[in-house]
DNA sequence: GTCTATAATGAGATAGAC
DNA sequence: GTCTATCTCATTATAGAC
């Protein structure tokens, strides 16, 4: 089984152009290279998002981008570097968001533990919840992550990105939920995640099963429901016969 | 974004010969081209599940099937038909024995609706069960429909195959939940799958965020919790706040 | 049913003019 | 930074001998 793309490895990034420097010009304005560039992510997440990393070539990218083909190697380098920083983008900005809901939700509980409810839904909103406003980019955005998720071949580009929110997360459940074995902690997380992404990938598949009455892009009432569900779950999960 | 498959249609079958007949020679025995068909569809469905439909070539399947590049196209016509008849196979197998298995839970239940881990049970365990036994190739298949699962590009294929099943086991939680709204249940059968997806992609990733406490391809352990999980979270669902 | 050979196209990536 | 042109190789699929 000949892999053609190594995501495994790190790129050596020997074939990047160094173009940190002058990205700005000083007066606060962008150069023309960065809308390019900027073009071009736009681009990849939504096509990657669409038919997956393997689904869609740099030609389409570019012709989407409205770009030259040769601009996707100039600004990236190789393809897989190009999805590894269309998931770094908005990775960081939900990470982040992320962590400040979780001290918020501390802050809130005082000395006690957050309920579990609490500890939920600051993992889901922060990327949920810019579903829901229609933001820019965002729906492709999580229609890809959906599928990295799932697929082993990219687990080693999402775990770098994903795994530290992950701790701190697994951590807030284990201090919530203190009769609750650390293994089904664990299994309890993927759960979470697995769920998380039902709702994210808009597959249009739940119109179908219930003839319209629920719909893929109503984000909102899938969050109504999920936190309760998750919540639900994983206080569930002590009960397990051993 | 040209869309170079075009798995939203059917297959016209004109492509395909017309061997139905002849598949056995009278006395019970294989012939040589059953074998063949046979190699191509393990061997798709292993390179499917590792890298997924765009990711693995006709030549690479031929090539772990250990047979000639032009008869994948001889017998299977195209290579959207060959995924088609790789998840068929199985899905058919696993289809019948969730009815059966659920027929069986409402048999032992009288006349009261069985219980949701009952339902739940009876929905995971034809599929679990095979992966927790290892039987032959079902890792493979579980892995590539988790993947079909997530992308939007391969609803049509996977829904055909997989919609009737879920509309018996929504059908089952609805009269077991029956202070649940339907629009819940909708969603509570997602999330479901969602949870069972996480478990059947064999990604790697619970090993690494529990530090080996917890292993992937322990599938007996991520049932245990993911029944009482699921149920758990379908019973709360009624709660959500309208 | 199987194989060789090849058609026809598309892929990622690069060299070099501007 | 951008574009034209091209390299090199892989892709699906088919035609025709055996």
């Amino acid at each position: 089984m000949k892999a053609k793309t190594a995501l495994a490895r790190k790129t050596p990034s020997g074939g990047l152009p160094k173009r940190k420097p002058a990205s700005r010009n000083g007066r606060g304005g962008v150069r023309r290279g960065d809308t390019t560039r900027l073009s071009i992510l736009d681009a990849a997440e939504r096509c990657f998002g669409e038919a997956g990393f393997d689904g869609v070539s740099l030609r389409t990218i570019t012709e989407v981008a409205g770009v030259d083909l040769a601009l996707a190697n100039y600004h990236f380098g190789t393809k897989d570097n190009l999805l590894r920083e269309v998931i770094a983008r908005r990775a960081r900005i939900v990470h982040d968001e992320r962590i400040r809901a979780l001290e918020e939700a501390r802050r809130a509980a005082g000395a006690r533990s957050p309920s579990v409810e609490a500890i939920v839904t600051a993992f889901l909103e922060p990327l949920l919840r810019r579903l829901i406003n229609g933001e820019q980019g965002w729906q492709p955005y999580a229609n890809l992550v959906s599928q990295l998720d799932i697929s082993p071949k990219f687990t080693g580009l999402t775990g770098d990105v994903l795994d530290p929110t992950a701790l701190h997360f697994i951590n807030a459940l284990r201090l919530a939920l203190p009769k609750v074995p650390p293994r089904a902690i664990y299994w309890g997380y993927m759960f979470l995640l697995g769920s998380m992404v039902q709702v994210m990938s808009a597959t249009g598949r739940i119109e179908r099963l219930s003839h319209g009455l629920c719909k893929s892009e109503d984000i909102q009432s899938a969050l109504r429901e999920l936190v309760p569900f998750v919540s639900g779950g994983l206080k569930a999960l002590g009960a397990a016969p051993r």
